[in-house]
DNA sequence: TGTGTTTCGTAACTATAGGTACGTAAAGCG
DNA sequence: CGCTTTACGTACCTATAGTTACGAAACACA
């Protein structure tokens, strides 16, 4: 598996850009929704043929299955990075409530978060993909508890409030945010409900 | 209008059941989603023949405005009774908690709300569902708006939080509440949740 | 230059689902 | 007992969208 440069295939070399129709559909799904696009509108957006579409990822639902891959590299992991540094939980929530709530025209990516909108119509997609979803959720869930775990260990979060509670909490206001600014509504308004929501979790 | 009891109207009398075929729909897309089942499967479900829930419904958005209507009446305007109600607003909040997370095995209903699935697929539907949509949800945050100005007057509310950002707190929360039972979310982790949520409005 | 290999993409196929044309049945009225 | 009116429901139409059959094209190797 080391020659892989410019590979020494034998036949005829393939000209379908795997990156390029991976990005199309991420971005046409989560800006118009995951159920809106057929995948024949993707490969005409892409540029390509529904064949090599189909042969590079399988069908529908592993298409959607990649798309939720390049989404968590994309926008998830920054967030858990958020989760995971050093900052004091108090700096840490502002910089959580910062990422959630930052311009989107700024990285020219669409409102919303994908992940959120594939989970609310979750029974409409394949077994791949929602399988994906569950995964992502579950170490969404597990960074939001390891993050509440340690900022109690250091006196930062009070012991009062159980750790499922504030991780499955942290989980629903920002899944909340992100889908209120879809509908439309201002970063500023958005912004209050979030400093509100989490009022009760600063000590 | 007053005669109407045994209709003296001059053709064929109709057998079609309204209520039944509004009630078939509105559970069905209630426990399955709004886009889960097809209108065929609502007549089949009902008995009733799709000319006939055509001629009744003009369409499948005329179905599900119906429905919504429907929903209206069962679901929504108990809480409304709930947030104008005399209660003290930390009483009134307490009810408005234990209303969200009831058992609805109780009541033989499904859990989860179909007016949040239908918001959530809103672009999927039609014109006058989708209008119906944004008329109960303009609705429900003027309930809301209305009882936080209320409370403020009555010095149970701080008037350090904008009436704007507590309503659609409010709104966002039970919505999320909701959502989260039909993922099957335990109801005790979903009231631990909503308490955290609520606990910086108490005074 | 021929042969095997891999990919290409047009043009289909198929299933589903929203919607309706139309002939028939059941009522009231004269 | 025919005429008009209204509702009934079978069988169809149509559009969409997921998926693929298949012949042609483009390469490596001999």
């Amino acid at each position: 598996m080391s020659d892989e440069e410019i590979s020494r295939a034998r036949g005829r070399p393939k000209t379908l850009d795997r990156a390029h129709v991976l990005q199309t559909a991420m971005m046409s799904y989560w800006s118009e929704g995951p159920t809106e696009v057929p995948i024949g509108e993707i490969c005409r957006r892409a540029g390509a043929s529904k064949p090599a579409v189909y042969r590079e990822f399988g069908n529908d639902d592993g298409l959607k299955n990649a798309v939720l891959d390049a989404y968590r590299a994309l926008m998830l992991v920054p967030i858990h990075q958020v989760l995971e540094s050093d900052l004091p939980f108090d700096q840490a929530l502002d910089a959580f409530i910062e990422i959630i709530c930052q311009d989107r025209s700024v990285q020219g990516v669409p409102e919303g978060c994908l992940f959120v909108a594939m989970r609310m119509q979750q029974s409409t997609i394949g077994d791949l993909a929602s399988a994906k979803i569950d995964e992502l959720h579950d170490e969404m869930i597990g960074k939001y508890s390891m993050w509440v775990e340690r900022a109690k260990s250091n006196g930062q979060f009070s012991n009062d409030i159980p750790t499922e509670v504030a991780a499955y909490h942290l989980c629903t206001q920002s899944n909340s945010a992100l889908w209120l600014a879809k509908t439309g509504l201002s970063h500023d308004l958005i912004k209050g409900i979030l400093r509100l929501a989490f009022a009760s979790l600063r000590q």
